[in-house]
DNA sequence: TGCTTCACCATTTTT
DNA sequence: TGGTGAAGCA
């Protein structure tokens, strides 16, 4: 434990510490860091220092006396953001921040469900089941009720199960007020769903925030319990918040009204999701004697760019006012740039990366935003042409990897015998003979008897229909997860209960005997979740938990990972992600790609009248720069198959015109380069840029036809070649348009390239 | 039981 | 365009 903070004073110093405390705040944080008892509200925009108050704030609350380190609980919304908070706490406090809960509102709830779901008729050693998970268990409520899955996806069932859990409908009450058949339809699967996740002992990551809410309302003594313990609650991102959230803040917090909030309703992007932006925008209504503190000045971007997110915000209505400055210079203009399709675009994105970093910004500064993630597919495509090394945030996670979702399913059935889902995750995969049949079986039996999961299979004789060949079978699981079972019991460490997993289910021999580059993948996935859990047993040996076991708390926390957790920082890497994802962070340089009419704005929102919404997420994508800024749009552009043309983005017109650098861009398409070999591609781009050609051909007259032939391919497969980053390869494979599949001796790596630019060569 | 083929569909997603 | 899921076949 530390002893000295960041204002050289011991922990809670009193008076004279809290006075230094605040030295160094601009007078509205120092207002807000400095508010007593009572609720507050921080109307903090972008790159305002909310995090700084927040962190300050709780000093403050410590150092003065008035709290102590207990009786704080700091809610966050990822992971990422409560281990930064933590940290900075941790700056200004000393060791202290240990006793706090810096935790987002999953965590929470999971830790207090740990302790009381009991109460609820749960295990303690409850599942929490992600998306996926639950999106099973939902097919399972769909076929199990005779429903079609075509007429009513079970997709849609769970999205609006879930949508009602946020706005704490529970099934009883959806049931009574349902309107057409697809209702009637999710009011039977609902019901019936949140039978099966009980008698599972499994709660989705919507039944964690429910289920706590339903713990303080039905329970008195609980209430007062966390009512007590929790005396001071601050929330990030407030914004955000759902309808189930805030009933929990308004259960924690109705007595004692030591309820801080910070957050932005200009950055309320999450409706889609459930967050209620009413929740910030009527604060003040809910609690009248609030205070309130406006954080206007910004201490991240250039003026110019200030300006160009304030003139793009003006134009939504349902707003708190607000207005971004900054004692800083004003900055370089904000590119907006014209290109043909999203292949010129990107190369003009590459082609300017490239020349940011000559010009000596870190790669790791540089980051684009997209609204959809298929976007970043060419992107990518692009920047290994241009050899430049990126991250893409989004897409498929680790922990959504077929061969880590197993490995977590052993786990999950081992420390809780009741868990449907994982247990027909893991059951036949490695294949051992249990198909589909035998499984329905087993499940229809446990539902009949009322009986885990684990003790059907544990006893498969005594379930009806079962062929002696199936009864074998799973004697054969039984008695490997049995062993399991033993295995964990008697240890503390996670990584050797997954280490014995993988072997003792011959999950990696599976993948070995298959013998391809996939599930040498696969296995190397494996590998660094045994890393991971390794990882855990060292850090818990610093801090046990007793409440629960480690495998317990080690599922826990793996379930609850965010993706910003997966960004890397100190690698030079520029970043790609989808807007959303972006919110919270911060880069040099920006761009926002694809700002065109039907994709951004896109047309889905547009219709469903979330224009506003658009605009905020625009308003997130401009303000997250800090000295550069890209808005990109393509004339045409192909998505999922067909090309179409589209006008630039509303937004890019909102923008006050005397910021703006405009480029229209005509690159050269095609092959004609090809001749010019492999690298002048960034050059040819950039050339072009300064072409400035008009768009003057009429939009739709010219298809692009003049494309000549590419050059006949000169590679076919088994050639050896040479890369200079990849080192030596065999092509494995030549298809159209001079692609070629080349797999890299050094990292067993297979990468497609284009022939014709990456600068491959041919070894004789 | 398990693999292949074909049809269908396709924002965003802090947990 | 590409990934997914269900039906059909060996």
């Amino acid at each position: 434990m530390r002893d000295e903070t960041e204002y050289g004073a011991p922990v809670a110093a009193g008076a004279d510490y809290a006075e230094r405390l605040v030295a160094d705040l601009n007078p509205r944080q120092r207002e807000a860091v400095e508010h007593g008892e009572g609720p507050l509200l921080v109307l903090a925009g972008a790159g305002s220092g909310k995090t700084r108050v927040l962190t300050h704030r709780i000093a403050w609350l410590l150092a003065t006396g008035r709290a102590r380190p207990s009786e704080i609980l700091a809610i966050t919304f990822t992971n990422k953001a409560a281990g930064e908070m933590r940290e900075r706490v941790d700056r200004l406090v000393g060791g202290v921040s240990r006793a706090m809960w810096v935790m987002t509102f999953h965590s929470a709830c999971a830790r207090i469900l740990r302790a009381e779901a009991p109460r609820l008729g749960y295990k303690r050693a409850f599942t929490i089941y992600d998306e996926s998970d639950s999106l099973r268990m939902v097919k399972r409520c769909v076929e199990e009720l005779d429903i079609d899955p075509k007429r009513f996806a079970p997709r849609a069932i769970k999205s609006q199960i879930s949508a009602a859990k946020n706005q704490l409908v529970d099934s009883t009450e959806y049931g009574n007020a349902v309107g057409g058949p697809f209702e009637e339809a999710v009011a039977d699967v609902y019901n019936l769903y949140e039978r099966r996740m009980v008698e599972a002992s499994a709660m989705d990551f919507d039944d964690l925030l429910v289920r706590t809410v339903n713990l303080l309302e039905l329970f008195a003594d609980i209430r007062e319990k966390y009512r007590r313990i929790f005396r001071w609650v601050l929330v990030d991102e407030y914004q955000d918040t759902n309808r189930a959230q805030y009933r929990l803040l308004q259960l924690l917090c109705e007595e004692h009204r030591n309820l801080t909030v910070v957050g932005d309703d200009f950055q309320s992007v999450y409706s889609f999701r459930g967050a209620d932006i009413r929740n910030i925008l009527e604060f003040e209504r809910d609690f009248p004697d609030a205070h309130t503190v406006l954080l206007e000045q910004n201490y991240r971007s250039t003026q110019t760019i200030l300006d160009a997110a304030n003139g793009l915000i003006a134009h939504n209505e349902n707003q708190k006012r607000k207005q971004l400055w900054t004692d800083g210079p004003r900055g370089d203009l904000v590119t907006i740039a014209e290109l043909d399709d999203e292949h010129a675009e990107a190369r003009y994105v590459a082609s300017e990366i490239n020349r940011l970093v000559e010009e000596g910004t870190p790669r790791d500064q540089i980051a684009v935003f997209y609204r959809m993630n298929a976007q970043s597919r060419v992107l990518e495509d692009t920047l290994v042409r241009f050899e430049i090394p990126y991250q893409v945030i989004g897409g498929t996670k680790f922990y959504d990897r077929a061969e880590i979702k197993d490995a977590v399913a052993y786990l999950s059935l081992v420390a809780n015998p009741a868990d449907a889902v994982s247990f027909t995750r893991v059951v036949n995969s490695p294949r051992r003979g249990i198909g589909q049949q035998t499984q329905a079986r087993l499940l229809s039996h446990a539902n009949t008897i009322g009986e885990d999961i684990w003790d059907v299979f544990s006893n498969p004789e005594q379930v009806p229909g079962l062929g002696p060949q199936a009864v074998k079978a799973v004697r054969r699981f039984a008695d490997v997860m049995a062993e399991l079972r033993e295995r964990a019991e008697s240890t503390d460490s996670v990584a050797e209960i997954v280490e014995a997993i993988l072997q003792r289910t011959g999950y990696i021999e599976a993948l070995e005997a298959e013998r391809t580059v996939e599930a040498e993948g696969r296995i190397e996935n494996l590998e660094e979740l045994v890393g991971v859990a390794a990882e855990f047993d060292t850090n818990r040996e610093l801090e046990g938990d007793q409440e629960q076991t480690p495998l317990e708390e080690f599922l826990a926390q793996i379930r609850l990972l965010s993706e910003q957790d997966n960004l890397k920082e100190q690698e030079s890497l520029a970043t790609l992600m989808s807007l959303h994802n972006a919110k919270g962070l911060e880069y040099d340089a920006v761009f926002v790609i694809g700002c065109e009419e039907g994709l951004f704005p896109h047309s889905r929102s547009v219709e469903e009248g979330n224009l506003e919404e658009e605009r905020r997420l625009a308003y997130v994508g401009v303000t997250r720069a800090r000295e550069r800024l890209w808005l990109t749009f393509a004339r045409r552009r192909s998505l999922h198959g067909s090309s179409s043309w589209n006008l630039p983005s509303r937004f890019l017109s909102e923008l006050p015109e005397d910021l703006i650098d405009r480029h229209v861009a005509t690159t050269q398409t095609g092959w004609a380069s090809a001749g010019e070999g492999g690298r002048s591609w960034g050059s040819n781009a950039r050339d072009a840029v300064l072409g400035g050609s008009r768009r003057g051909e009429g939009g739709f007259s010219a298809p692009e036809r003049r494309q000549p032939t590419p050059p006949p391919v000169p590679y076919s497969v088994g050639d050896d070649v040479v890369h200079p980053s990849f080192g030596e390869g065999v092509i494995t494979g030549v298809e159209p348009n001079n692609v070629v599949v080349v797999r890299f001796s050094g990292d067993g790596s297979e990468r497609k390239l284009m022939a014709d630019y990456a600068p491959l060569k041919k070894v004789a």
